[in-house]
DNA sequence: ACGAGGTTAATTTTT
DNA sequence: TTAACCTCGT
């Protein structure tokens, strides 16, 4: 059965498509153009998904057709010459905006689905990578390779198609954020891509010209934004209808009978130039002006054709064994509108349309098949001959640019009115020249027999023959294209501790004996400087493994901290080094010493046993407040004597305490205090246990509580063992317990303590740097890194401004999300190098602060996770982090933004709470200190928190940080929409 | 048992 | 402001 497929559209849901575009238009518009089976578009959107569920019907194997009632009522003014069925096949266009191989990546890759289901299992995966809801084209940080890969999870019938692949933005072999080749992009998945869409810009004799697209299928689609552009391209097929067909017809060509195609050049991104100069360059032309526009001198933006060549092996003219046939149109709208001398959206020219329709048939078989008399009798001589010329390849076409589309002409001047004077036209007239630029062309002076190849009929002949358009900017052959794998990290595992590290790190690895402390700012090469000292020491045979312990306060620290270990300590294996975390190895010397299992109560458990014992009249709230009284006493030395001035809390205590003990429970903060008491209690035991360690490391010793201080002091009695390492400047767990003091006091507490400072900063520039010495007074550090952009300070009105300002930068870092944007960003100036969305994180002090972020980032289409939130997450897709101050603490990103810096919020003042200023002042350090590139500081106006106003004024913190350090700017107020809230009268 | 309506309390986080 | 929690009435 033949059917003319359109295999790549949207639904209104997407951005920048017709309001209208629905089913019951798709259908009514696919019937008028004569396509048989149409794309759904956009099935990952969830309003889209439900107008499936709800309007369509299956049909044969995985295919869909609008429910009957609703089909008839569409096609109900139909000419009836157009009248038929119309096959619907679940598919959709992701947006995958990542970083690879240290360049951010711009793909947009077609995913067909056999079934709802299916599709609704892929929908599943994706909502962990991204939002679906805001776009019916989603925005997702997944490599196109790991897109492939959930949607053959989701069905091993699925397939995926490269869209567009040349288009400069956002494809696969793009110039500005592709690959050089498929292998590249989708690993050691390649081999299921076997289909790839050419796009408007590009027809299949281009393609011939890159041999590594042999073995693919070429398809056409419209990609159409509305429901008048469908089956602008389309894909001819003899096959029985269903997806099992379908996926057969692509993958082996067996019933793929070629694509009906726009004339490249009239896609939008055929040639190279500048559209804001109205510059035009082709190939050579560009090459010759060594990429600038001769303009205004900015880059151009390279096209299509460029980048064919860039990546041919072939010389123009080759046409693969295999090739499918072509045929070349231009839609009817532009035939009429050419024929009447107005515009294609013109009143007078959609009539002639509709004339030919209920006349003829179909537009593709107006355009592709009808006899010239039909046409010449339904629409007059002009869109007659027009018609014929088309089908003859006699016709001048203005090559689209940077984003403009090619303009077609038909006729010369004088001409149409010429013809339309005539009732027959006689042939041999030839169009008068054109006088525009150079990459103009005519078709009209090729010769008929070569002319008339226009419209490929496969039958060996050289197709690629008219398309000598190109052949005249052809380069000498180039070689190959170079499709490689990113290389593997294959360091040696094991080299040298102590290649590579600066003096300070260098000492602190080197020292031979404890106690020694390290001040480590950050971005001082902390972590890695602890893994030289166990390194070297291992090395030169003063410890064995087995003797190293090193402590950390997170799981996610000391699970970095192990994978850097197992790679780099020689004869490391798992348990030795012990790289463990305060709880986990207070947790292991429990079980050894009681030699049972430990029943650990979670925070809900705590609260039960508290209240069963001795919660007699409190609230919920009330029963909170005095469980965190007793877990910070429970954190220091001996904790009835932290509470000794309070007797109903020591009360509490001790029948909480017996409640665990009745129980045969613990709770978290027993895991130090437990092996505390045990330790105190029997000189011999500690002595047993530090006798096993030869090495004792703790990361991050600033945030220690008295209770961790002490259980470290039994480790490494009198500190020979021991090296700690932290940075005053960046205590800010002092709410929950932890004691800076141990830090500070450590050299008085162990005597003779050494003490090393880390002092380069590799993370941070020159100008973060000094805006963090604003905030901390004194830290001692020297910047490595070249100077990055000044941090700045950006006043908003809001805190909806704040989020929108926040969003809008995002999407300038990552280059733009769609190419309307991109290319206004390489207009704008100096490109920097584009960040991904990974390396961005918005921090905050409250996690409601989150909310109108995560909103105006969603909106936006920016993938992005609240860190600290329970939520389903695909750890292979690349996310903008929303996070708190301190769940940032450890942690780097490339931007890192700074919410809500006003009076009220830095430092936080809360009715009810004390503040610590010097807390919240090394707070807002952690936070400045995780950029690696640049810090955006903001603040807002107005900003309710909690229900109350706050003042709107900058964080006073902020006031020490130099105008010439930070830049004070105003974040442009929205333009206020239509639609939006009316200020009363009353 | 459930729903309407009133009241209250509201950081930062790890094990 | 908001959401969870409590109380009271049916």
């Amino acid at each position: 059965m033949l059917l003319t497929a359109d295999l790549h559209v949207h639904s209104r849901f997407s951005r920048a498509t017709a309001r209208d575009l629905c089913f019951a238009s798709l259908h009514r518009a696919a019937l008028m153009k004569g396509l048989g089976l149409v794309a759904t578009g956009d099935f990952t959107h969830p309003g889209w998904l439900a107008e499936i569920e709800e309007q369509l019907e299956p049909a044969e194997d995985g295919l869909f057709r609008l429910k009957a009632d609703l089909a008839r009522a569409a096609s109900a003014d139909l000419p009836p010459v157009c009248r038929g069925d119309v096959r619907f096949v679940l598919e959709v266009e992701i947006s995958s905006i990542y970083k690879q191989a240290d360049r951010v990546r711009k793909n947009h890759n077609l995913v067909y689905m056999p079934s709802l289901d299916a599709a609704r299992r892929f929908n599943e995966a994706l909502g962990r990578v991204g939002n679906l809801a805001s776009d019916g084209r989603p925005i997702l940080g997944l490599a196109s390779r790991d897109l492939l890969e959930i949607a053959l999870e989701a069905d091993a019938r699925a397939f995926l198609v490269p869209a567009h692949i040349w288009t400069p933005w956002f494809s696969v072999l793009g110039s500005k954020s592709g690959f050089d080749g498929l292998d590249e992009c989708f690993g050691d998945l390649a081999h299921h891509v076997f289909a790839a869409e050419t796009g408007l810009s590009s027809d299949p004799p281009m393609n011939w010209r890159v041999s590594a697209l042999d073995r693919l299928t070429l398809i056409s689609n419209s990609d159409a934004h509305s429901a008048a552009k469908l089956g602008r391209e389309a894909n001819l097929l003899d096959i029985e209808p269903g997806f099992g067909a379908l996926r057969r017809a692509l993958e082996t060509r067996e019933g793929f009978l070629g694509t009906v195609e726009f004339f490249p050049e009239e896609g939008k991104y055929h040639l190279d130039g500048h559209r804001k100069c109205g510059a035009r360059l082709n190939p050579d032309e560009t090459r010759a002006s060594g990429g600038k526009c001769p303009v205004c001198g900015a880059a151009v933006t390279v096209g299509v054709m460029s980048r064919v060549e860039d990546l041919a092996d072939r010389p123009s003219g080759v046409r693969p064994e295999n090739a499918s046939p072509f045929t070349s149109l231009v839609p009817l709208d532009e035939l009429a509108g050419e024929a009447l001398g107005v515009g294609a959206g013109s009143k007078k020219a959609r009539d002639l349309v509709e004339k030919a329709l209920f006349a003829i048939g179909p537009e593709l078989h107006v355009l592709k098949d009808a006899p010239i008399e039909d046409v010449r009798t339904a629409g007059g001589p002009a869109l007659a001959e027009a018609v014929r010329r088309v089908r003859a390849g006699e016709l001048h076409i203005e090559a689209g640019y940077d984003g403009e589309f090619g303009v077609v002409r038909i006729f010369g001047p004088g001409e149409r009115d010429h013809l339309a004077g005539q009732t027959s036209f006689s042939r041999g007239t030839s169009p008068a020249a054109c006088s525009e630029g150079e990459a103009t062309r005519f078709r009209s002076n090729l010769s008929p027999a070569r002319a008339a190849s226009r419209s490929d009929k496969a039958t060996g002949g050289d197709g690629a023959g008219v398309h000598d358009a190109y052949a005249e900017w052809t380069a000498p052959v180039p070689g190959p294209v170079a499709i490689q794998r990113p290389a593997r990290d294959s360091r040696a595992a094991c080299s040298d501790p102590l290649d590579g590290l600066d003096e300070g790190q260098r000492a602190m690895a080197t020292e031979p004996t404890g106690p020694l402390l390290v001040v480590a700012g950050p971005g001082t090469g902390k972590t890695r400087s602890l893994v030289a000292r166990m390194a070297f020491h291992v090395r030169e045979g003063r410890v064995h493994p087995e003797q190293v312990l090193a402590i950390a306060f997170t799981n996610q620290a000391a699970q970095e901290l192990k994978e850097r270990v197992a790679r780099s300590v020689p004869g490391a294996r798992p348990g030795a080094p012990l790289v463990t975390t305060f709880h986990g190895f207070g947790l292991g010397l429990l079980r050894e010493v009681t030699g049972a299992d430990v029943r650990i109560l979670d925070d809900d458990e705590r609260l039960e046993v508290l209240e069963t014992e001795a919660g007699e009249g409190l609230a919920k709230a009330g029963l909170k407040a005095l469980l965190e009284r007793l877990s910070l006493a429970k954190q220091e030395r001996d904790p009835r004597a932290a509470l000794a001035s309070y007797p109903e809390i020591l009360g509490a205590y001790d029948r909480y305490e017996a409640g665990l003990s009745r129980m045969g429970a613990v709770d978290v903060d027993d895991l130090v205090a437990r092996p505390l008491a045990l330790l105190d209690a029997s000189p011999d035991v500690s002595r047993r246990v530090s006798s096993r360690f030869g090495m004792v490391l703790v990361d991050e010793y600033q945030d220690v509580n008295d209770a961790q201080a002490a259980l470290v002091a039994h480790l490494a009695p009198f500190g020979r063992t021991l090296a700690v390492i932290g940075d005053p400047n960046q205590a800010i767990y002092g709410f929950r317990g932890a004691q800076p003091g141990h830090f500070a006091r450590f050299k008085e507490a162990f005597g003779r303590a050494r003490e090393v400072r880390l002092k380069v900063t590799y993370r941070l520039t020159a100008q973060v740097l000094e805006a963090a010495r604003a905030i901390a007074g004194d830290c001692v550090l020297l910047a490595a890194r070249k100077t990055g952009p000044k941090v700045e300070i950006v006043g908003c009105p809001s805190a909806q401004a704040e989020a929108r300002e926040i969003a809008t930068r995002i999407e300038r870092l990552v280059g733009g999300t769609n190419s309307l944007a991109s290319s206004a960003m390489r207009t704008a100036g100096a490109e920097p190098e584009a960040i991904g969305f990974g390396e961005a994180a918005v921090l905050v002090r409250l996690k409601t602060q989150r909310v109108p972020i995560l909103e105006a980032l969603g909106r936006a289409g920016i993938p992005c996770r609240a860190i600290g939130e329970d939520e389903p997450h695909d750890p292979r897709s690349q996310k903008v982090a929303v996070m708190t101050m301190h769940a940032a603490k450890g942690r780097e990103f490339e931007a890192v933004f700074i919410a809500g810096c006003e009076e009220g919020l830095m430092p936080l003042a809360l009715e009810g709470f004390a503040v610590d200023e010097a807390e919240e002042r090394r707070l807002l350090y952690v936070a400045l200190t995780r950029a690696r590139h640049m810090a955006v500081v903001t603040h807002a106006s107005r900003r309710a928190v909690f229900g109350r106003s706050l003042p709107g004024r900058p964080s006073p913190f902020l006031a020490a940080i130099p105008d010439e350090t930070a830049p004070r700017t105003v974040a442009r107020a929205p333009a206020s929409r239509p639609g939006g809230k009316q200020l009363s009268l009353f």
